[in-house]
DNA sequence: TGTACATCAGTGAACGCGCGTTCACTGATGTAC
DNA sequence: TGTACATCAGTGAACGCGCGTTCACTGATGTAC
């Protein structure tokens, strides 16, 4: 065999492994430069991973097989994201803001998935599209769940703390999609966009306090 | 010159506006089945509108120019949403619940439209991204307006009604996507998801009544 | 441990097809006189 | 009003190219004895 791109170490299931991670980063790789994921072709994506066309079958069985791969890949940094919010154990002081600037540096290390899962959650094929709100209403409940812990809006029923999360977790995803679009070095610009975000969520939290139960 | 499908009645003018008109249609009618912007071509939305693929030359320079010109009709769909909805002269009384009504009627009126807005809002090339980001801001400025008009809000500051309005404008635009996927015939999911949007713009609206200016 | 064989990830040639774009054209509409 | 000419939206043939998929293959890794 010849000697392939991402190294020839490792047992022969660990190499098929490495090249199905290669299909998936080229195909979000591509994604990356304004293209949907309806856009890209099959040869374009093995092109990008360095294999030939032919292994693609190796790993899928045609391209929607691999996007629904994508967006499992998504709904995992989405949950990863709140393991790290939970270690980082943030104080009750400015939590918000702490909240929104950690925020910021996730979606900053992981900027190909979300540009995939914002950009296709309303744009993609139908499949992908429910895969997607799938995770998402998988993350929003993990939120609420995060905020009972907290013992926060202890005397909101169940759907309305929903309620809230979900108003919650749209602002984060159209946040995303505006610090993914922001110019490098745009100091300014940035923290416009920080602040906004913030005072966003403190809105809904006050809309939250004053909530009374249907 | 063989008969058009479009009809050949009117001016010269007139008829190539039609052939232009068609052109665009044709390209959102092969977005509703899933597809993206990006992945339509040339061929193919000549195809469907009915005319040999030469003659997009004489509409259009290339596909970038015809998705400016959807964001360019998007944004006088929004704009024509408000002009109806300022007509409507809703009552104070419910007129969250009238105005989610009404929005969903206008929605279901113009689905290819709001399929095109929302799906490339973060989707899309970075041309087209930043071309309807400028209409949603548009968009927010007239609500803002509008409310003023109404007299609501009258203690904010304007920073503090354009965060408003854009958590609403946010909103409305994922409740357009979730109207536009849902099944037909799902009345009791449609009335769910009716309920659930009318909730988060009176959480927003109570956020905001209890919202001091920074 | 060594050998013989099976597995299977990745290869490379080949296919038919639809793509975007060029070009010279046609003939109805528009304009000048 | 009638005629001669210009305009130009839409046509259709042709091009080279990259596409998705098929197929038989190679040869390193894995397994059975």
């Amino acid at each position: 065999m010849r000697r392939t791109r991402h190294g020839d170490s490792g047992s022969r299931v660990e190499r098929k492994q490495r090249t199905r991670a290669a299909l998936l980063d080229a195909a979000l790789r591509l994604m990356a430069q304004g293209r949907s994921f309806t856009s890209l072709g099959l040869r374009e994506i093995t092109r990008e991973a360095g294999v030939v066309p032919t292994s693609f079958y190796r790993h899928f069985t045609d391209l929607d097989e691999l996007g629904l791969a994508l967006v499992e890949e998504g709904g995992l940094t989405l949950r990863r994201l709140l393991r790290e919010a939970r270690r980082a154990d943030l104080p009750a002081k400015d939590m918000i803001r702490r909240s929104v600037e950690t925020y910021r540096d996730y979606v900053d290390g992981h900027r190909l998935q979300f540009l995939f899962i914002a950009g296709e959650r309303s744009g993609g094929s139908l499949a992908i599209r429910a895969a997607i709100r799938s995770e998402i209403d998988h993350f929003t409940h993990e939120i609420a769940q995060d905020l009972r812990g907290l013992g926060l809006f202890a005397d909101l029923s169940s759907d309305s703390l929903r309620l809230i999360c979900s108003l919650v977790v749209t602002t984060m995803l159209t946040a995303a999609v505006d610090f993914l679009d922001l110019p490098p070095e745009q100091a300014r610009r940035e923290s416009e966009l920080i602040d906004n975000f913030v005072q966003q969520i403190r809105l809904i939290f006050l809309g939250a306090a004053h909530w009374r139960d249907a």
